[in-house]
DNA sequence: CTAAAGCGTTTCATTTAATGAAACGGTGTT
DNA sequence: AACACCGTTTCATTAAATGAAACGCTTTAG
């Protein structure tokens, strides 16, 4: 790895600036991106009219700015991903019109759960989490799931590098306490969050095995505390289990992400 | 608009080099990139660097450099196109399945066509045309279709500011042949490519119309010049047709893209 | 109707960072 | 054992990014 003082500092402005650009807050003036991000605003104006040249950004007419076609174009060629979300459209679809909640397809990265593909619920109530985005580990159903079925070293490695900040009063936060639930999460092949990344959100997540056994994803359905009722986890995980099931049989030569 | 001069010139290089990425090339060493792009290679090494820092760029155990997750990611963000595209998935697959060619979704943009959707026929031979790339207007199906339902100012515009470079010897090459070619379009309400941007790669476009009465996309079928029949264009079309409809459907309020 | 405050944009002297040639250390090949 | 090729690092030179202030424009306030 290249030291640390000699990583471009352009590329690497224009990309903090470009994180800033979310769902949540789509579109950015050069003022308020500069103080946002504390860069100067002719620097911000320039970085910013640079990516505008290249398509990156677009610039509306009410002279905001916005994230552009070239970063679609590029982020559609991004292969790791490709065939794996062609596989999955469909049988995460299928499972969130059963399901009847929002269905998301999840990986370890970089100690953390990466969102790779998502099928919205048909509610009026939808979770916000979108495809790409990471959340943390300890906190998810997904990424409780996917550290269970990961190598006792990746687990003692996660334990070993991360603290877990609380999100809510259930977020489990003692690591003595997450290794033990592991265990269980293994054994009884499924996670739940309860509310324990954020109020009123439960979550309940599956594996998906590659041919080898080694769980390289997870299929989870995320819904308000408001829908859901313990007594039918049965009923939830068998209608995951079939998506599961459907995305093994498709899956050819994955063996991580 | 900035002068040219005040671009960053860091960040143009960083997505030049991106733009290398592509899906018939998705793999580069340093040295490799260097000489594509001329830079040197203490440059493209030091942009590479740079982009693995911030996950734009992956670097594989063989030492190769490719696309990474934040450019996922970020892909997935740009806002503009997701409705359409999650309306679009299940109907162009469904016309891929019956067509049994590849399916396009394409719309103009900055005097190009846009493709913003595909499904893949399951046939062996496909073609290359990816999501998110551009395509000159007066060589395709789509960007004829697009143009003449068009309005005249767009129209005229076009014409006034492009030249037609000839790809094939099928190429319409003069602007009065391509302007009585549009008003034969819009009456007969489909486009035709035969060969004229690629050798033995021919292509129907039909558009897809918003509740306002404008075409503000087209879907196209594309295969290669071997397996196409003229005698049966009205079957294309019809099977097209039942998509566009049914996009045309679950539409809501696109005005243009 | 004018003043003030907000915005994106441009200017220009100053500073900081990007640059390229060459060397380095590693791997695989002849 | 010699060579060729790779990604990587070094360091003096050069070129480009920077920030404060001013600009022109639009929107809001008095």
């Amino acid at each position: 790895m290249v030291d640390n003082k000699n990583l471009n500092q352009s590329i690497i402005k224009a990309f903090i600036l470009l994180d800033a650009f979310t769902n949540d807050k789509k579109e950015w003036g050069v003022r308020e991106l500069a103080n946002k991000t504390g860069y100067n605003k002719s620097t911000v104006y320039r970085l910013l009219s640079t990516l505008v040249s290249l398509n990156v950004i677009h610039q509306n007419e009410n002279e905001k700015y916005r994230l552009g076609s070239k970063l679609f174009e590029l982020g559609n060629r991004v292969s790791l991903y490709q065939s794996l979300i062609t596989v999955t459209n469909q049988p995460i679809k299928n499972v969130a019109l059963e399901i009847q909640e929002t269905v998301l397809l999840g990986a370890l990265k970089e100690q953390q759960v990466f969102y790779l593909n998502k099928a919205d619920s048909l509610q009026g109530l939808k979770i916000s989490t979108s495809i790409g985005s990471y959340q943390p580990i300890h906190a998810t159903a997904s990424g409780k799931l996917l550290l269970a079925f990961s190598s006792v070293n990746t687990q003692e490695n996660y334990l070993k590098n991360n603290s877990l900040t609380a999100f809510t009063q259930n977020t489990i936060t003692k690591k003595n306490e997450l290794k033990s639930k592991l265990q269980i999460i293994k054994n009884q092949k499924y996670a739940l969050d309860l509310e324990e990344f954020e109020l009123g959100l439960i979550c309940i997540a599956i594996p998906i095995f590659n041919k080898k056994g080694n769980a390289i994803a997870s299929i989870s359905a995320s819904g308000p505390s408001s829908r859901f009722r313990l007594e039918n986890v049965q009923n939830y995980i068998s209608i995951l289990q079939k998506g599961a099931h459907s995305i093994e049989n498709s899956l050819q030569d994955f063996d991580s992400l």
